[in-house]
Parts: C-alpha cells; sequence; structure tokens
DNA sequence: GTGCGCACGTTACAGCTTGTTACTTAGCCG
DNA sequence: CGGCTAAGTAACAAGCTGTAACGTGCGCAC
C-alpha cells in the first residue's frame, strides 16, 4: 500500500475533472464517483484510503451519506463543500468528517489537508511500527522501554548503550528460552559475518554479553540474569513482567 | 508464558517422581500423569508445552496414545522407552514423536533435548520477532533486508552505517507519506533528547538524512528519493516495491 | 583425581559511527 | 530586495563496537 488511492465524489463533471487531474499530478490514484452507489462499488472492489465528498450530491446530501459509510467504515473523510458557516462546519464534524473544507478552495490546501489526513490515519494503522512503550520488570529492576532507562532495585540509574538495550530487549522479551549466538545476532541486525577462521560468527555476541553483564549483574563473575548455557547460547533465567506505560 | 509445563507420562511411580523433580530443580513445571485420561485432563484443563511420554504405559501403548494425541494437538511430544532397538525408534517417530530417548537415561541428557524441543516449537511461534527478509527496489535500486546491502543501478554496491540503514528501512516502509522528526527519531529508537535551545530534538536526524542522500542519491544538493518537505520533515518520493528473498 | 581441550570471560585497542556545533545556503514572506 | 527561519554541510570529539589476544574454568577421558 503505497500510493494513496482517492475517492473523489462530486457530481459536477467539472469539479470531480479538476479535483482528479490535480490529485493525479501529485502523485495519488483518484477515482471519481458521483453518486453513492459508485462510492459503495468504490469501496466494495477495492482499497481506498480517503474520501473527498462534496456535501451537495445532486438532491442526497454528502451529510447523510457521510454519516452512513461511518456505521460500517473508517476511511477517513474529508467533506467539501461551498456552505462554508460555522455551523455548516459543524454538521459535517458532527456526522464523522475528519476534515471540511470550503469551495471554492485552493488545490495545494486540499492536497495539504489530503496529506495530514492521510499521515494522521497511517500513522495510527501500519506506518512506522509501533514503538513499545513498555516497562519491564525483573528482580527488582525496572527497564522503561519508552525512555529507554535502566534502574537497578537500589533505585540507581544505569544508561546502556544502544547495542546493549536491544540486547536487554531481545532478553526480556523471551525470559527462560535459551537463545543461540546467531538468534541474537539476528535480533540485533548483525549482518551474519563469519568469522575469519571457524568461529562462524565472531566473539561479538560474547563481549556484548559481558558488557551488559558488567551493567546489570550485582556479580558478573556469578550472573543471576543472563546466564550462559555452555555449548548453546544465554538465556534470561528470570522471570519477567510486562506493564503498559 | 515463561515457565515451561511439561506432562510426564509414565505409569511407574518411581520413574515418575524421579523425573518430575529434576525438571522441577531445572525450572520447569512438572504434572505428572498416569494414565491417558490424566493426560486429557492436563491437556483440557491448562497449558502444556511439552509431553514426556513413556512408551509401555500397563496394557496401553505410548505409541497408540502419541498418535491420537498427534491427531488434534500438536503439543511436541518425546517418548521415552526401555526399548532402544532401532525399528522401536522409529515407531515412534512414525506416529509423530519429537524426540525419542531410551532408558536408562541420563537426566542432563533428557533435560538437554526437553531445552532442545521446547526450543524449536517454540521459536517457531512467538520468539524472537522474525526478521525481515524482504528485498526492496525502488528507482533501479536494490537494498537487501536480509544482508543489509544497497546496491545502485549501476551494481555498485555501497555499505550503510547502522543508522543509515535504519532511516532507509523506515523510508521505505513508509513512502509517499512524509514523516516527521519526531517520528524518524521515534522509530529510529532515538532518546527524544530536546535539544538545547528551542529546537527540539537537534539537528541529528537532518545530519542523518544528509548523510543517507551522500550514499544513495546521485546528487546530493539536488535530492531525487529523499526530498525535504519544508516545515514538516522528509519524504522518501518514490514508489517501493518488496519482494520476498 | 588429574590433565587436556575447548568454550567462554575479559581486556585492550583501533576504527568507525554518531550527535553537536557552527557556519553557510536556500526558501518564503513582506 | 531584505530579513527571517529552516535546512544543508563540514568538522570534531566522544563513545560505541568488533577484533584479537590472552586468561580462566568447565567438562570429559583416562
Amino acid at each position: 500500500m503505497t500510493i494513496p488511492r482517492i475517492l473523489v465524489v462530486d457530481d459536477d463533471i467539472e469539479m470531480r475533472q479538476m479535483m482528479t487531474q490535480f490529485l493525479h499530478k501529485h502523485g495519488t490514484i483518484a477515482l471519481p464517483a458521483a453518486t453513492e452507489e459508485e462510492v459503495a462499488a468504490h469501496l466494495e472492489g477495492g482499497r481506498v484510503d480517503l474520501i473527498l465528498l462534496d456535501v451537495m450530491l445532486g438532491d442526497e446530501s454528502g451529510l447523510d451519506i457521510c454519516g452512513r459509510l461511518r456505521q460500517d467504515q473508517d476511511v477517513p473523510i474529508i467533506m467539501v463543500s461551498a456552505l462554508s458557516a460555522d455551523h455548516q462546519r459543524m454538521e459535517g464534524y458532527a456526522v464523522g468528517a475528519d476534515d471540511y473544507i470550503a469551495k471554492p478552495f485552493n488545490p495545494e490546501l486540499l492536497l495539504a489537508r489530503v496529506k495530514a489526513v492521510l499521515h494522521r490515519t497511517r500513522r495510527s494503522s501500519s506506518l512506522v511500527h509501533r514503538r513499545n512503550t513498555k516497562t519491564f520488570t525483573f528482580a527488582g529492576w525496572t527497564y522503561d522501554a519508552k525512555h529507554n532507562e535502566a534502574r537497578a532495585p537500589s533505585g540507581v540509574q544505569v544508561s546502556l548503550s544502544r547495542r546493549e538495550t536491544a540486547l536487554l530487549r531481545v532478553l526480556l522479551a523471551n525470559p527462560h528460552i535459551p537463545l543461540t549466538r546467531e538468534e541474537i545476532a539476528a535480533a540485533l541486525d548483525v549482518t551474519g559475518e563469519a568469522g575469519p577462521q571457524g568461529d562462524g560468527l565472531g566473539r561479538a555476541i560474547d563481549v556484548l554479553v559481558g558488557r551488559l553483564r558488567a551493567k546489570i549483574e550485582v556479580d558478573p563473575k556469578h550472573p543471576l540474569f543472563l546466564r550462559t548455557e555452555r555449548g548453546v547460547g544465554y538465556v534470561f533465567a528470570v522471570d519477567v513482567m510486562e506493564h503498559d506505560r
């Protein structure tokens, strides 16, 4: 889903063509429609990312259509109308429109609003993969994934490097499960460079584990959390709790 | 689902207790069972991550039980048996066992196999979040997410730093969508440090964008792909195709 | 138990990456 | 055209990260 598909609903041919062409020029796919039936057909037939809906469609009211669409769809809707009084705008928002633009409008402005709405709605769905905003607790420690802060039971704050953070996250996500070096490396996006000699994947993970231990283990010589599974890899051998926020 | 729950099925009390205690000592929850009914009860009543199944259960054959379990369950099963001849092992695997251990066995070995099986099966479900193994194409360029390699239309290979790679990925995942600096920063796991003066978030992203441009744009002065949206952020203004492998 | 071998722990170091700062350049408004 | 703000760019220093080399301890065979 790369190029946004915008349904342009207006019964005035000229206006429809103007909008369609303009949107085309700016890298979107514009689908013209004049009646509610055509709208329905497009919605059933394929993906629609945004609807530009004229308020006055012959004898039908765009407001009604908008209201109906909103009952079973959550495609964003921008209302377009010659009626620009405040109470008329309010009506638009009342039936669930995401934005309300008065005719005549500046095409650039329309584009900006279209982008804004698309941006808003895409973000909330599959855009930039949602960040982990959880907090983890293990054995008195807390790790706040949102602010990347680890805090010891004593309250002392520990700052972890990027890699250390990543490692900790992988471990927290897989407590009690032995992870091989290869798995850890994969999760850390290490391009699996085979070591020069038969070591397959150097000792980078070992060193990284050592560094993390130095920071979170009371006695790195005798690790409590980040234990090694000889011949296998490493385990986070402690129960982990996750909270939201 | 942290601590593995292992169902130990054996009609010999001593053997059952031995195994149960041993498994307990090693951080698992062992659930004893002697008959097929008890097995069924456990499977219905709660989570079971692995079944250790003795082949000779009174007059019932563990093989039959295994076959029946396999019809509607995919809980991993390790067969345990005094019968160690090859054809007997084959029978075990034939009815769907994941492993087959001969009695008398070394407890440590049992543990190792248990872990191995758990590891195998857990991995295939929710373990370490699957890596992105796609290849992206845009305007003649290819980017292989698996090997972190970008290749120019000319065939020249470009090496990207970690951050640059991450930025490129974010952009590839959101083509044609303007991303604010804040969004990019969030996706890159930047701990949103507010800049010293009112810049809110320094110019780190700007610089990073510049560096990526220097590598992938023909003429960084006039970017084709990674365009800036003045007052907003940056867009990857080109169509992107994704292939698997 | 004793010795050997291998896997892991640890340290040091060099190279690269990365954020900052400061300055330059470009777009936008009147 | 002039002023303003945003973005591009270069240089730098700090810090991170992987490699290599060496130390240590566990497991296994005898």
